[in-house]
DNA sequence: ACAACGTACAACTGATTGGTTGTATGTTGG
DNA sequence: CCAACATACAACCAATCAGTTGTACGTTGT
């Protein structure tokens, strides 16, 4: 509703909207991973892993600690369930229409029925 | 998994990244809309609201009908539940580090356990 | 101590994005 | 017929994006 919201969901949807980021989330939700041995599995720089775990991080959906001189990323499976809650809210506005439609249905049979009455 | 599913989740996230899109989303599931009937609702061009139109539409989550001289868009809600459903696979991955950890854990409770007896 | 490792960040590039205006095409109502 | 309407599409622009290379800095193991 608020526009924090809207800028949250714009980060959320963005940052899944790339296959090596969506990748990312796959390894960082099975368990935790450094930045350099997420690096290794891609055929790109360190640096822009880096980044994809930079705009991962932004949007919330993963979070990184240190240990030693590593970064361990770990993926936040809450924030998966917001964006999941995003298209629910969605699917409650067509559930809306739905309704709306079979009361038309209802209101004519029920005219249909009045007809038949005076008829 | 494939390289077309890639390619379609890149289109999905991307579509539902833009807060005006996700407006329009909400507006087309909750029924049908002609183009011009959208871009009065925003403070831009007519082609810029017809643009999204057409990003929404490219990604499957809208439909556009003809009538007349209008073109009637209709929200897929078939499409959002896609969307929907590759965050739950997402949600998989996860609980399947988690079943990982209680492996670990009952495999440690056991280990303890023939410690005791031999304690 | 120091070489190798892991990370951070800045600067740059080409491609894409979200917006604009302008023009062309088909549709409708009087 | 024709004016107003609904749409389509091209060309353009500024901003952002995804990638690169290079540099700097803290950490680790020998």
């Amino acid at each position: 509703m608020t526009e924090a919201d809207e800028d949250r969901a714009d980060a959320l949807f963005h940052a899944l909207a790339d296959r090596t980021r969506r990748d990312i989330m796959r390894r960082v939700l099975a368990g935790e991973h450094s930045v350099s041995t997420l690096a290794a599995r891609y055929d790109m720089s360190f640096a822009a892993v880096q980044k994809h775990v930079a705009v991962l991080e932004k949007a919330g959906l993963l979070t990184k600690r240190r240990s030693g001189r590593e970064q361990l990323a770990s993926g936040d499976v809450q924030a998966v369930r917001s964006v999941a809650s995003l298209l629910t809210d969605l699917e409650q506005v067509w559930r809306g229409r739905i309704a709306r439609i079979d009361d038309l249905i209802a209101l004519d049979t029920t005219q249909q029925a009045n007809t038949d009455q005076e008829g």
